[in-house]
DNA sequence: TTGTATGCGTTATCAC
DNA sequence: GTGATAACGCATACAA
């Protein structure tokens, strides 16, 4: 069965009333003086024709699309999956669609020329931040956005999380275990998030007493993690090995793992390994994997609240204070003697 | 600098030339017979303004959104992070938008109610087949639409993978390592890639003349995969433990091996495990997942594919013939004497 | 080779 | 209390 496009006017005549009515009947305008009776007719005319508003339609109208636009670097990346958990529901929860759209391929520009222009009311960009120029890009298209989880250069338009404190965190578990040898596998050296978790080892090292132990950086990447903590492990010298690892991201911890096995070592025995971003997986890891659990829904859903009322040249910074908070599995514990 | 909307009217004036024009410039039609210096003269004017097309008039105009939806269970779910991969890269070929939402917190209805009328050209649906009233929900909207990777009851819009045959090739793959006692950790029971995956474990295990090991099923998720494998080794009497389990899926596999691990096995030595669906992930695991290979992306490549031109009622039944490819990793090994 | 006219479906400002 | 009307920005058939 075709059913033809059903517009306005088709609800009106049916109703017997103007179109106008129709509208302010459906956007339930409260300035609308209208007789229960004729009320009720309209609404029986939409039910029984099943009508639904035209978006591109109301959107040319009012020149808002109820859409937003998040932008991440990759969707097989599960930090950015739980942030557009909680952004596709804060967006939901106020009427509007989320777009997400990945790097796949392409880069930010490309991904704005297909968006064009009119469809968001407003971007925001989780993991983007190596772009110089960002924001120059972004101010062609005169809507609100906002960097998602870390910043760039210069950019005073962002929300993220207290890295250091989750890297404070870690380190701290570390020294109340007894260990003084605790390296760094930092995150990709361009990273803000990995800038400012390494910043948060250092002053929680700092902190403790201790030196800082080796720092080797690597990408947020199972493979990634795995060379990093080869490299680590190969260049110490005997008997100053580290006995723990803060790694920056739990996808390079997964891999790190493997990379003490591969050194003939075990975990937690001979080396413990404490990561950033909890994840359901984390617990089914052999062994079990300490983490540090981060708000990241939590971050989505901030993102799109501030998005919604954003004059689109604010400025805005603002480090969201969640539950940060250490998951104690089995691959930390005390060092060898 | 707060610059205001450009439009069709504005390069129009600034090339003197009328906005027809400038419209069929834009839209490179090809029956516009216009010389050099006019073209030149508009494309200067478009780059000054830094024009672009509203998508809302646009839409408007044309009833086409160039946007299409997929509807996912779960952006947590790794193997819809491939799905989508594949099917925006494809939109992105045809100068489409995808817009992904998942049923977090909400189901068909309401995404199709966010939606609304007119913003997107296609559906696919991925993972989402238990509606039985599928079908009505999604003829109202009237627009094409197709399910991805599992079927529903009685409707014939799908394209799906040869799950049977993946199943058939982890079975035959532990066959040849010598396992007679081949369990299988089925998943959800009402999913279709489930029932699929199952019956290529049944007709496998017939073909190689072995008796159906055990069978249970669980949820695409560690936690269930976990309790499953629990429960599966519980049940087994002494003697006939089953030496290798045929897992439906990667997620449930990580899970299933610390079930393998919880009950005091050791896994490639008691108990070898492989499982459906490839991930990065699963070389880095301890010990190394054995795996079979999906076309994924290739799967959302081709769902949008068909989705371009496809009849708002037509009938697709199509099972994707792409490269199916067992990764042999290290949690299978011949079984123990 | 370029311009004119019309309508897509909606909302908002009036008038009655 | 309800109806008429004018945009919103664009694409296209047709006229010139």
């Amino acid at each position: 069965m075709k059913r033809a496009r059903v517009t306005l006017a088709d609800v009106a005549a049916m109703a017997r009333v103007d179109r106008a009515v129709v509208s302010r009947v459906v956007n339930k305008d409260p300035t609308l003086n209208i007789r229960q009776e004729t009320r009720e007719r309209v609404l029986a005319a939409i039910e029984e024709l099943g009508y639904r508003p035209n978006v591109a339609a109301r959107s040319l109208r009012t020149s808002r699309a109820h859409m937003f636009g998040l932008f991440i670097p990759d969707f097989a990346n599960p930090v950015y999956a739980e942030i557009i958990k909680g952004a596709e529901s804060e967006a939901a929860a106020q009427g509007y669609v989320l777009v997400t759209g990945s790097a796949t391929g392409a880069g930010l520009g490309e991904y704005m020329d297909r968006i064009g222009q009119g469809r968001i009311d407003g971007l925001l960009l989780a993991g983007t931040g190596e772009d110089a120029d960002l924001a120059a890009q972004l101010d062609q298209a005169a809507i609100p956005w906002l960097m998602l989880n870390n910043r760039s250069q210069g950019v005073k338009r962002y929300v993220i999380l207290d890295d250091q404190r989750a890297a404070a965190l870690a380190v701290e578990h570390l020294v109340r275990l007894g260990h003084r040898r605790i390296a760094h596998l930092a995150g990709p050296s361009r990273a803000d998030t990995a800038a400012r978790r390494s910043a948060g080892y250092s002053a929680a090292m700092r902190d403790a007493g201790l030196p800082e132990g080796p720092i080797t950086a690597a990408g947020y990447t199972p493979a990634g993690g795995a060379a990093a903590m080869a490299r680590l492990l190969a260049e110490a010298p005997e008997g100053e090995r580290p006995t723990a690892v803060f790694v920056a991201n739990v996808a390079s911890a997964i891999g790190a793992m493997e990379g003490v096995r591969a050194a003939g070592l075990e975990i937690p025995r001979d080396v413990s390994i404490v990561a950033v971003h909890d994840l359901d997986l984390a617990g089914y890891l052999n062994p079990a994997l300490t983490t540090v659990r981060m708000p990241l829904a939590e971050l989505g859903r901030r993102g799109v609240r501030l998005l919604g009322g954003l004059d689109p040249d604010a400025t805005v910074a603002e480090v969201l204070t969640g539950p940060i908070e250490l998951i104690h599995r089995r691959s930390t514990a005390p060092p060898p003697d």
